[in-house]
DNA sequence: AAGTAAATAT
DNA sequence: CATATTTACT
């Protein structure tokens, strides 16, 4: 018995090393973890001794009792693409893309594991995208499209140190991620994001449909540094001499960080003759009549949220 | 492997 | 309908 509990400490020690990579070895986790649980039953059978203690970090302890709870024993084969050196494993390919509209019931998460982190931000970074529960067991069925890789706030704030340290938005993909030590994370997730950062970094006109009406321009972008929501204006003030110190309100999306301030279209007094349809992108059929002096035009749409992209 | 555009998912 | 994230392509 004694044996049987030092292998189950073992494993529990094996497990937690795993527990990160949980998206990469879903299969490892839930194999080690089965074995656990078996030791363990083996072992509060022996004994009486209910050896339930620390049973913390184990399986879903959804607050949801009333739920039928049948033993998830089933491995469900996620995918498991980057196998950078040695892949040892090469799931099951997934047939192309498959019709567009005809599967969305039959994916979601793979292994769920509460994992109670150590630290703080472990849980943020590592559960990356667990963003959310994950409620039906994922039945089989090779496709899957890969797990939507949620930028919490902890993750992009990584991704902003990181750039720093690389000095600028020109760093590469691979830097960044290299620097971000978040594990499971992907060249071409940070590839991506950093698309869409530069994407949001660069002057976000043009499109803005903003009518100069809209209250207090809630931030002004110049030749700032995307920042995370509130916060972290620290970060900026740090690393350069803050010239520009305007911190962007409560859903502030851009906050400045002395950089090569790029030509900075200012507050645009009601210049009419500014003809700034820049690129007629396809389809605008907005603009019908303009000779229309009728208030009509004012706030048709309060819809008109102002965009705020969160990461 | 970096950039970028197109495809999808939410 | 707008965005966020993934894929495909170069």
């Amino acid at each position: 018995m004694q044996r049987c509990h030092e292998y189950v400490e073992a494993l529990e020690e094996e497990r937690r090393k795993i527990q990160v990579f949980e998206r990469e070895l879903p299969l490892c986790l839930e194999l080690v973890t089965q074995a656990i649980e078996a030791c363990k039953r083996e072992l509060s059978g022996t004994t009486e001794d209910h050896n339930m203690h620390g049973q913390s970090e184990c399986s879903e302890q959804t607050s949801n009792p009333p739920q039928k709870q049948d033993l998830p024993r089933k491995a469900a084969v996620t995918e498991v693409k980057r196998n950078g050196a040695g892949g040892a494993f090469q799931p099951f390919h997934r047939e192309k893309s498959v019709g567009k509209s005809g599967n969305q019931a039959i994916s979601k998460a793979p292994p769920s594991v509460p994992a109670s982190a150590t630290s703080s931000i472990a849980g943020a970074v590592t559960g990356g995208t667990g963003g959310g529960g994950n409620k039906k067991e994922d039945k089989e069925e090779g496709n899957q499209r890969k797990q939507r890789r949620c930028w919490s706030p902890e993750l992009h704030r990584r991704f902003l140190h990181a750039l720093q340290q690389l000095g600028g938005a020109h760093a590469t993909p691979k830097q960044i991620r290299d620097l971000m030590k978040v594990d499971g994370l992907t060249n071409d997730e940070v590839k991506s994001h950093l698309q869409k950062y530069r994407l949001h970094t660069r002057r976000p006109s043009s499109t803005v449909h903003n009518n100069s009406s809209q209250q207090a321009p809630q931030f002004v972008v110049v030749g700032g540094i995307w920042v995370p929501p509130t916060e972290y204006a620290a970060v900026a003030a740090t690393t350069t001499a803050g010239e520009t110190s305007t911190i962007s309100a409560a859903n502030g999306i851009y906050a400045p960080l002395a950089a090569p301030p790029p030509a900075v279209p200012q507050n645009r007094q009601h210049t009419q003759p500014e003809h700034l349809q820049s690129e007629g992108r396809g389809s605008h059929g907005e603009r019908g009549a303009h000779s229309n002096n009728s208030p009509a035009t004012s706030s048709s749409t309060h819809t008109t949220t102002t965009s705020s992209p969160v990461f």
